[in-house]
DNA sequence: TTTACTGCAAATATTTTGCAATATC
DNA sequence: GATATTGCAAAATATTTGCAGTAAA
């Protein structure tokens, strides 16, 4: 993830606080920081450990408010995978993301198409920034496990 | 949800049960109608008791069996949102969702433009099933807030 | 100084698992 | 008839909550 999304998404944050009566707490911004620091999908424990590796350990509570906040912020994304509930810094500058739904790898594409769609529509009382696009099925290795399972039987 | 894509997404399910010996019960059909009658995000237990009212109550085991296996397909997907974990039949389901970065309010759009790229486009050694595109932004009501803060400062 | 936020620990909710009974193929 | 799948109940995980103490504004 690019220090820049991290920026953005730093801002966006403090916005959020600022407006809504919210406090600054070293907490939030040490989670988005972990958060973003992670190249791909992680666990709630995954953070938790980044965070105790980054000498900043908080409270299960306080992670999991911390996280719904940036969730509903759209900061951060939660699916579940086939290893479990994984979450995942979701805010980017136009990029479309293909991630397959049985390993969970991502792939970044810019997609000139979708671009143009977007730097071209209007939305009804409602100032466009910028988009993300997950676009989910699966990678071809994945396609071939599971054919050569299903072969198998 | 249209009636068809109910049906093609049993189809989706007989064709992976058949190739892969394993069995079609009426429960797991049961499971799927139940969950392609909502018309939008649902809890197990709404779940549970959909499958009540339709006189086929399933056991918590077999629900999340098969909820897991619809997921594996891609027929159903499962994401948190404020009020907890929700589900969501998602075959030919492509949405564009309008976020509020400073409320966090959420609007969900069918745009047909990019409906139709994503159709239209080809992604290497990848099987392309379905997207979401989030939309970052600043609502009306929120952008007129923030004119008025700044004013005031 | 006020009160939103944190940490802790207990409570609750959600999901998985082991195993006997059942039903599909 | 063989065995995949179900239901049940208990176990394991994941998340939320209440409250006292702490710190941001």
């Amino acid at each position: 993830m690019k220090t820049n999304s991290t920026e953005t998404a730093k801002q966006i944050l403090a916005n959020y606080l600022e407006v809504n009566n919210c406090r600054k707490t070293p907490e939030r911004f040490a989670i988005l920081e972990a958060v973003y620091s992670f190249g791909s999908y992680f666990s709630m424990q995954d953070l938790k450990n980044k965070l105790v590796e980054r000498n900043f350990p908080v409270s299960t509570a306080t992670l999991y408010n911390t996280m719904r906040l940036l969730m509903d912020l759209r900061l951060v994304l939660c699916q579940r995978l086939q290893q479990g509930m994984r979450y995942k810094a979701c805010y980017a500058d136009n990029r479309c993301y293909q991630v397959c739904t049985v390993c969970g790898k991502t792939k970044e594409l810019k997609i000139a198409d979708i671009v143009n769609v977007f730097d071209n529509m209007h939305l009804k009382r409602f100032r466009k920034d910028n988009f993300s696009m997950y676009i989910y099925g699966i990678c071809s290795t994945c396609q071939a496990v599971l054919t050569r399972q299903k072969n198998k039987k």
